[in-house]
DNA sequence: TTTATAGTTTAGCCTTGGCTTAGTTTATAC
DNA sequence: GTATAAACTAAGCCAAGGCTAAACTATAAA
């Protein structure tokens, strides 16, 4: 008996929902592009079988994703070469770590032990709003002081 | 050019994702039985055309997942009826619902302001451990004296 | 330079969670 | 007590994101 005796009027009930479907929609193409760069910044190209292995996916499942993004515009690649990002793929991932270690960083600096928060911080970086975001990153800025 | 130059151990990498996905499966399932628990609270029953509008779908893809948490065991009704949680329907109602209301007041303890407190929570609640949820309620309680 | 192995793709299957259209049942209003 | 409206179900479509098995390509080793 928590709340009290009243919804939210059902039309602004739903919209709430909406926006977390909207946000599910993007999360493979993020998740993938952030780490299709990483890949290629640390092991120099990003190679199907690394992206399976890292997503925990077989590699006919990397293999339909990656062929989902190269439609959609963020990945490129030749049949049997390694994977690059375009542009937009480029953009997407850089803006992804950023709101995924502003998320890690946060936890950490409000006492989430390590491993916790580089568990929570992959699933919630997708569903933080800039305005909390924001907030994120004032308390980090304060307890690093 | 933010994080240092290693990936973590790719079985590790793959943990993450997996656990992400984990939370995902059991999404919808939570996301309804909350409903329905609130809907019976508050208007002493819970009609599927009321759950399809607060949730923002059709009534026959209310009815469908309806089903499907029906044969998972989570609620139960008879053709035409309205709808009930079994037991174990309404341990998760309560279970989901104490997770979403402490990111909720803890979003709110820490300065966002509660309409983005309302949208963040619905989709972040799902991805939040049980070792962050402490150090939210620890937060909660200090912010509130 | 041929062959074995590693990497990638293709084909085909499944579940979830959306949708529409059409039909059935229940409830309401006259 | 029957007609109409509201609620629900049924059937069938689609995309995403999983999988396995099998075929193909590229690379490395003999």
């Amino acid at each position: 008996m928590s709340k009290d005796d009243a919804l939210p009027e059902a039309h602004e009930h739903a919209e709430r929902f909406n926006q977390v479907r909207e946000a599910h929609k993007t999360e493979a193409t993020e998740d993938y592009v952030e780490l299709i760069d990483d890949l290629i910044r640390v092991h120099g190209e990003a190679r199907l079988v690394d992206v399976a292995n890292r997503m925990g996916v077989t590699q006919p499942t990397a293999s339909k994703t990656l062929a989902r993004l190269q439609r959609d515009g963020f990945v490129s690649s030749e049949p049997y070469r390694s994977i690059f990002l375009t542009p937009e793929g480029k953009n997407l991932a850089d803006e992804s770590r950023l709101r995924h270690e502003v998320v890690f960083n946060f936890l950490l600096a409000i006492g989430v032990d390590r491993e916790a928060a580089i568990r929570d911080s992959e699933g919630m970086e997708h569903h933080v709003s800039e305005e909390t975001l924001k907030v994120f990153k004032k308390i980090i800025r304060e307890k690093s002081k």
